[in-house]
RNA sequence: GCCCGAGUGGCGGAACGGCAGACGCGACGGACUCAAAAUCCGUUGUCCGAAAGGGCGUGUGGGUUCGAGUCCCACCUCGGGCACCA
């Protein structure tokens, strides 16, 4: 249109590199490409294989966090990271790898649900229209993935898998003794032989089929239980601890969240808490996202000690086992089983209006609330067992029931909450450390030597690490020591010796809650016979595919009413969820689970699906997983080469598929123990956004600057910068910037912004300085008039060539440690030299061509 | 409060402990044009100076070193995560 309109010019420069020359070579390319398989990637084994291929290259798999197939299609910002990857690939296959680069779709969960459900359009359609879409839009980019390998979590070929290994995971247990996941088969042989005794210790023959039953449920990795878990009434499911904000709403949508006791799947991810703890060392993540794993897991060693009562045992968890001597009032949940039992006629009354107005307060009041303690005392006693003291029983909303027994050993000298409480409600402070000088003066304090343990005079508990008093008994003495490690051993072999406590690791982990009452999400292979046992899906049967019905949308509940009841959709369906099956034993009738699994379930091992996508047999061939993710040396724990991704899914998908990663592992499926050996994550994309008085955003580009202030319709707006898209109406659409200058120059200006972990403001001015460059690289080599090579290019003299050889190493070294930024630099001032010299001479044509494609791949081929 | 990370021109950002500011944007000057856009050439940290040249400069204050943006200590600011977790 532009050459057309504009006579003049397109006469003289016909083959000038316009955005529409651009478009032109870039579309050609992507079509040439397709039709040659340019970037489909062989396997060692099974129908991708092509083993000959594989001679003498060494194997790199580059993943990307797959998208979610949104409705609204694609901005600058999206695609940041699947430009680093590409540019990544293109450069290692170029220097001798054989590289797996594919891109699925993470298609099922809420979003497309509630599209769908606003729209009346079946989620089936909507998410198929989307993932077509963004193909094209991927494609566009010029990104090399292998087409063959793509896979959406919603296709039947590929949740079929997903069914199977829930079904794995169902009939699973963890052995402790041997910290690995095994058959539940084999755990029934245990019971069978004896050489594992029943919880009650009756032989399992005797056992009924119900306590058969029962027995396994208490250990296999996917289970049903009675227990508290998140009800959200706005979406009308229940939600997992990972789902819920730390002001207690939820991730999706922002309702409310309610603890309600509820029958659901859950997961045994505890099982593995140590595992997924102590394998972060063998990760090359960063320390920040390794730093979030370990801090939601929460493993902390310490103690379960006993404090005799008139209720019987108060067993507390306490990482202090060593201040035990101080140790002077107890603390318990208002939800504690025992407060009942512990109360005092007398003070009936007050604790129960206690335990009412903490029960109406969500965990959001308690933790929003200021510190401020509150608390009642329930009129009883319990025995402090290294020293024999009598100490009172409070219950108080600090202590919370869902962490550790839900009971404290209250030390107020040495732990600031206790210490508060304590001074709000007058008890005692007994001091079991010395304090230093120095700790008295810092606080303004004159203690004499004397009086330091005297606590009415400290201002707050002392936290630091000081020489015991006062902590000693028959058997133990702790006085004068000033090491908390060992005091802590000592007081731990003195309460197993005494058999009022062991020493133990608690951890901030749940299960994790793996049931959702929504339709879009894949069906339970599960079925349940007429007393109600669960049973899974022989593999034949699956996929059990998600039935179709107009009836999708969810019941949800006015958002605040947490005593709704979730209704899951699939239980509408009469038809589906009744059924006639032969198990092995004749044909009988079940019920389906009528539960879908949560959005997380797909992305838990997608990576291995990329791998081996058309395998009938298994969901991935052991040789084929082997080559792609098998260890490499002593403790390499295998895993993708590179995952690239945002930080978001620091804790929910990592952690997840970590976790099935590990079973699968256990199960003897993967050689690989971990999913992701090296976790790169790259910045974001920010936009300026406007916000107007009513801090509502406006359109961005309707915003006029002038003199540093900015005005949207007449009237002033403040700019902050956001993570680029539509809530903030910031979002550039990337057919903008290939119409004007095309995708190779999209794609330099993205890498060439800043370093690829940063993150960084979208400007669009500033494109057009690597489209200048793409400019004068084509104009080095191409005769502007007839689009030929040049025949007018200059000699090589010393001078080029030995600054070629330096942008050699240097852009080699730069891409190897994806530092684009830098590369893109030197191949600038490379190609500058060459404008001063006239052109680019042809002894060095090649090389640099060779050292832009990965960058600029169209306009390189 | 605790745990990560970062502070460099007007802006995005470069700098194995060795010429701070590569590369890009913008700005300014010039060429081309009737003119503008695009394109091309040049200048551009800051202060003094006509110039040559010189002073000052990487959040702040100390330190190590022949030499510090880079290493160490203390502090300030910003971003992210966790947060009554016993």
């Amino acid at each position: 249109m532009n050459s057309s309109s504009e006579p003049t010019q397109s006469d003289q420069h016909r083959k000038r590199y316009t955005g529409t020359l651009a478009q032109e070579i870039e579309l050609r390319w992507q079509e040439q490409w397709d039709v040659d398989g340019t970037f489909e990637t062989p396997n060692p084994a099974g129908p991708l294989a092509d083993p000959e291929a594989l001679v003498g290259k060494q194997k790199l798999f580059v993943l990307d966090m797959f998208p979610y197939p949104s409705g609204a299609g694609l901005h600058v910002g999206h695609p940041l990271g699947f430009i680093g990857t590409d540019v990544y690939s293109r450069f290692k296959r170029m220097t001798g790898h054989n590289v797996l680069y594919t891109m699925g779709f993470d298609a099922f969960g809420l979003p497309a649900e509630q599209y769908a459900v606003q729209t009346g359009t079946h989620p089936a359609i909507t998410t198929e229209a989307n993932i077509a879409n963004m193909r094209r839009q991927l494609r566009r980019l010029g990104l090399s993935h292998d087409p063959r390998r793509s896979i959406s979590t919603t296709d039947p070929g590929y949740y079929r898998w997903t069914q199977w290994i829930f079904s794995q995971i169902f009939n699973a247990w963890y052995d402790t003794d041997i910290a690995k996941a095994r058959p539940i088969a084999e755990l029934v042989e245990q019971f069978e032989a004896g050489t594992r005794a029943t919880p009650d210790g009756r032989a399992w023959a005797s056992l009924s089929a119900a306590e058969q039953a029962d027995v396994l449920d208490g250990h296999r990795l996917a289970y049903i239980s009675e227990a508290p878990v998140n009800w959200c009434p706005g979406l009308g499911t229940v939600v997992a601890n990972e789902e819920v904000t730390s002001d207690g709403r939820s991730d999706r949508g922002n309702f409310p969240v309610f603890k309600r006791s509820m029958r659901q799947w859950m997961m045994r991810i505890t099982a593995y808490a140590d595992r997924l703890v102590d394998d972060l060392d063998l990760l090359d993540w960063s320390d920040s996202i390794k730093a979030m794993q370990r801090n939601w897991i929460g493993r902390s060693e310490g103690a379960k000690v006993d404090f005799a009562s008139s209720a019987g045992p108060i067993t507390v968890f306490t990482t202090r086992p060593d201040t035990l001597f101080g140790a002077s009032f107890m603390v318990l949940a208002p939800e504690h089983p025992l407060v009942d039992a512990l109360t005092a006629p007398e003070h009936t009354a007050t604790v129960a209006e206690y335990r009412r107005v903490a029960g109406t307060k969500s965990d959001v009041a308690r933790q929003v609330d200021d510190k401020t303690k509150t608390g009642v005392f329930t009129g009883s006693y319990a025995t402090n067992p290294v020293n024999g003291a009598q100490v009172p029983v409070w219950i108080a909303d600090y202590v919370l029931m869902g962490y550790g027994t839900g009971a404290i050993m209250a030390v107020p000298c040495g732990d600031e909450r206790d210490f508060e409480f304590a001074r709000q409600f007058d008890l005692p402070i007994p001091a079991i450390q010395q304090p230093p000088a120095a700790w008295f003066e810092q606080r303004g304090i004159d203690a004499q030597v004397g009086d330091a343990l005297d606590t009415s005079a400290w201002p707050e508990a002392f936290t630091g690490d000081a020489p015991y008093v006062n902590s000693s008994n028959d058997g133990l003495d702790l006085n004068g020591l000033a090491n908390i490690a060992e005091a802590k051993q000592r007081t731990n072999a003195w309460l197993e010796a005494h058999g009022c406590g062991t020493a133990t690791i608690n951890y901030k982990l749940r299960d994790w809650l793996f049931s959702r009452q929504r339709y879009w999400g894949e069906p339970f292979p599960i079925v349940y016979d007429e007393h109600g046992n669960a049973h899974t899906l022989p593999d034949h049967l699956l996929p059990l595919e998600l039935p179709p019905t107009d009836s999708f949308s969810p019941r949800t509940f006015d958002a605040d009413d947490a005593m709704s009841n979730p209704e899951s959709p699939l239980d509408r369906l009469d038809w589906w969820t009744t059924v006639e099956l032969d198990l092995g034993d004749g044909p009988k009738p079940y019920r389906r689970d009528t539960n879908v699994m949560p959005q997380w379930a797909g992305s838990c091992w997608y990576e291995l699906r990329y791998l081996d996508p058309t395998n009938d047999e298994r969901f991935v061939d052991a040789a084929v997983e082997q080559y792609w993710m098998g260890p490499q040396g002593e403790g390499h724990p295998g895993g993708v080469d590179l995952y690239v991704g945002g930080v978001e899914h620091a804790v929910l998908h990592l952690l997840y598929a970590r976790f099935w990663h590990k079973v699968l592992f256990d199960l003897g499926y993967l050689s690989s123990k971990e999913p992701y050996h090296r976790l790169f994550n790259q910045g974001y994309i920010l936009a300026a956004a406007f916000k107007d008085e009513r801090e509502i955003y406006v359109d961005a580009f309707s915003v006029d600057e002038h003199d540093g202030q900015f005005t949207y319709e007449g009237k002033p707006v403040t700019r902050e910068w956001g993570k680029m898209g539509k809530s903030l109406k910031n979002a550039v659409a990337p057919d903008e910037i290939y119409e004007a200058y095309g995708a190779d120059t999209l794609r330099l200006y993205e890498m060439a912004m800043g370093p690829l972990d940063a993150s960084r403001p979208w400007e669009t001015r500033d494109v057009v300085g690597m489209y200048r460059f793409v400019q004068r690289l084509w104009r080095n080599l191409v005769d502007e008039e007839t689009g030929a090579l040049r025949t007018d290019l200059p000699e090589l003299d010393d001078e080029t060539d030995r600054l070629l050889h330096r942008t050699i190493d240097g852009v080699r070294t730069d891409m190897d440690a994806m530092r684009f930024n830098t590369a893109i630099a030197k191949l600038i001032e490379l190609n500058n030299h060459l404008t001063k010299l006239g052109g680019c001479p042809t002894a060095i044509a090649e090389r640099l061509v060779l050292m832009t494609a990965p960058l600029t791949p169209h306009l390189s081929e």
